[in-house]
DNA sequence: GTCTATATCCTGATAGAC
DNA sequence: GTCTATCAGGATATAGAC
């Protein structure tokens, strides 16, 4: 914590990791190995400390949890409440643009993401994280209704149906995608609006 | 293990379950909590006994994994094989196939699927299902490959990352669909190849 | 086939020395 | 700010009575 860059602070001594970086680690370690198969002396030998070394950064495994989660559904939040301005544009511009934003907030922040799509509402916190993921799944859903209603989009499937397939195939990017790999952000976000809007199969045009 | 059907066997006496219900009880528990979240203890009072009591019916948490996992693995490795068999129809013909097939499955047998899909390599039973798993992705992306190939689908997309949302698309009902709802394993199934193959925007057809 | 009791280990978290 | 030592609780699994 008195160290704003997390980097090592003086010439001699051990490490030195500030909040944000001990939070980044404990995020990567719960993707891994999962929550509750990481244990906080798992994330002590991962920073290079002993297991107790750990609560002079960090509160409660709890709380890093809870961190990582607010960090995710805020982006998220963000993303809706853009989406939900009229005056950005018809509704079926509004969805294309709320699946590119995101695939750009999966991307900025897959760790954090990947950890609240796993989330399986085990405590508190999870449950009230999960709350919040309900009301931005809704927020989609009315969307896609709208969207349908414009008949922007095709009438002949359920619109709740349809923004789960979407939004499935959209999340479902957390399971491979790597920002280190070669495919940015872009080339994925017009993959996935591509096949959702214009299909798979090939046309005269 | 001597009552077949699962149900109470004597007319006094307690419940007893024979090993497939306490394995479908397991993967249930397992599906809510998560694997780690789960302890013996938990599933010992869902099934109405003590815990130690469990180790009559089945030799250790690690072995109701792997029976849930291979329970999955198998099912999705038929569908593999079907779909390699050249003989039933273009490549095109075989990957709407088994996406349809994918989704019967994962219907069917939801709650080990949706195990299979969350495993995250924590043990030697968890590595050996993601190595079956990944050879299943592989053959997928075979099929979109020789899909394209044949011109069917459109060749202006990485055939890896087609199969990733296409199939990201399909494996993401787990985390929605309940056999006990109203919608049925052909309605998701139609809706997914809709998209997937014609896209939701609305053509004048 | 289920129980109580227990063995052994690991968990998140704290106390206090340096 | 990191350490060793420790706590209380819970984990998987086993032993042996009934």
């Amino acid at each position: 914590m008195s160290n704003p860059a997390g980097q090592r602070r003086r010439g001699p001594g051990r490490p030195g990791y500030d909040q944000a970086t001990v939070l980044r680690r404990a995020i990567e370690l719960f993707n891994r190995k999962g929550y509750e198969g990481t244990s906080m002396g798992d994330l002590a030998e991962e920073l290079g400390f002993s297991k107790s070394a750990i609560y002079h950064h960090v509160p409660s495994k709890t709380h890093l949890l809870a961190q990582a989660l607010d960090e995710a559904l805020d982006e998220l939040t963000v993303v809706i409440r853009e989406a939900q301005d009229e005056s950005a544009g018809s509704a079926y511009e509004r969805l294309r643009s709320v699946v590119r934003r995101s695939v750009e907030v999966l991307v900025a922040h897959q760790p954090a993401v990947t950890l609240l799509l796993r989330v399986r509402g085990n405590s508190e916190v999870e449950l009230e994280a999960l709350r919040r993921r309900r009301w931005i799944d809704a927020r989609l859903a009315d969307l896609v209704r709208a969207a349908a209603q414009e008949g922007a989009i095709r009438d002949d499937l359920p619109p709740d149906l349809v923004s789960r397939l979407l939004f499935g195939m959209v999340n479902s990017l957390i399971e491979w995608y790597r920002p280190e790999g070669e495919m940015s952000a872009t080339v994925v976000a017009d993959a996935i609006a591509t096949i959702a809007f214009d299909g798979l199969t090939k046309r005269p045009s």
